[in-house]
DNA sequence: AATTATTTTTAGATTTGTCTAAATTTTATT
DNA sequence: AATAAAATTTAGACAAATCTAAAAATAATT
């Protein structure tokens, strides 16, 4: 079955909201599209006649198998063009974003499946969000929390969260994104602060709250 | 200011066809637009309030300057499009088409240039069609029919029209594409055919029918 | 439990792009 | 020149996606 632009634009907000929170209900569905509760009960009601929703009335709704399975096909499809548009295009990874929501409504299967090929089938997007296969499957990842790797531990930069533009603009500074490999120095107690040592690079202090927002992995 | 993919195709597809005939009549762009001539003439009315056309009821209309500015633009974006899949995605270039038509109407502008830029700033797409610069400026080619290529001058094969199947799987299986480089051994004059020396391949005979749409460029 | 507030839905309007059918204008033919 | 044919436009309708305003259902509060 095909989707349009905006049907597929109400998927992907509803499965982001459901990984939340579980059920989701109008008005934060309302207020994650920019539109009015009006209007999400309408595309609700065309998304039920196609059956991609578990739905009661005034209760809540989500997101069946059928219609999760068309949600990771846009979220694949956001999140290729992302690490595109990052690693091949040379975009900042804060402004990849917006143009991927453009790309991801492009249909041909085809298309989707040769850029992954070409991009070299990558896992994680420039968010370091994981990038569904073409099953739906989901890369999952042992992340962890900066704060909590244990010291002298290399590990690489999988994720941040938190998209402060003052904190990006900090971690930016001191060499750090997606991919970039660090270890912790040392731990000071009293307030969570960080000494980090990110590879050919002077050491350098992070607070516990930026920590917070920054994910590791290793193997 | 911004256009919708509606408006975006009608303005392309104006755009080619006054570039045969001068001037476009609405049931022609009908026909090219797969529409009805009541559509045409709905949107004509359109795309005058956003001063795009010179027009004169029930006479016909074109594109103004402002007009053929857009058009330029969309026309840039799908053929550098169409470069992208078949020499990065590895599409064949019968393929590339329908895709770019939807991909053509991506907004980012840095999103294009960027594009440009990793493509090598191409000159032309996969069909050896001119692909418009940023300023909507085409790159003229001195091209000229392989038919009137002098014996023995290398060229460089730009472009080939009337792309029928099985003319286009008779040149594919001789070697001979968009880019490839050739000369004329020999040339029959009793019924035009030639004699063809693609380089690094032995040789081969074209009919004249077939020459005459084979188009090619030295420098 | 009754009332108030919040959430959700319905009813009806609007915009965009399309359509059919009929009317109008231009072009071609007898 | 009158009539027939073709091209073009208008009038009015429709589907998709949105909106406002009001009604209905649920949740919270006194």
């Amino acid at each position: 079955m095909n989707f349009t632009t905006s049907e597929e634009n109400y998927i992907k907000s509803i499965y982001h909201l459901q990984q939340e929170t579980g059920t989701v209900n109008t008005n934060s569905l309302a207020a994650e599209m920019q539109t009015r509760p009006a209007s999400v009960t309408d595309m609700l009601k065309k998304l039920r006649t196609k059956k991609l929703l578990q739905y009661e009335r005034y209760k809540g709704f989500k997101l069946n198998d059928n219609g999760k399975k068309i949600a990771l096909g846009v979220v694949r499809k956001h999140r290729l063009w992302e690490f595109f548009l990052a690693n091949k295009l040379g975009f900042e990874w804060d402004k990849v974003h917006a143009i991927a929501e453009e790309l991801e409504h492009v249909s041909s299967k085809e298309l989707i499946e040769r850029l992954e090929v070409f991009l070299g089938n990558p896992s994680f997007d420039p968010h370091g969000d994981p990038i569904p296969d073409s099953n739906g499957k989901i890369p999952q990842l042992k992340q962890l929390n900066l704060s909590s790797l244990e010291l002298n531990q290399n590990a690489l930069v999988s994720s941040v969260t938190n998209q402060n533009p003052q904190m990006l603009e900090m971690l930016k500074h001191y060499g750090i994104g997606i991919g970039t490999e660090l270890k912790v120095m040392k731990r000071f107690e009293f307030d969570g602060s960080l000494e980090i040592k990110v590879l050919k690079k002077a050491a350098c202090i992070l607070s516990e709250q930026v920590a917070k927002n920054v994910f590791v992995h290793y193997d």
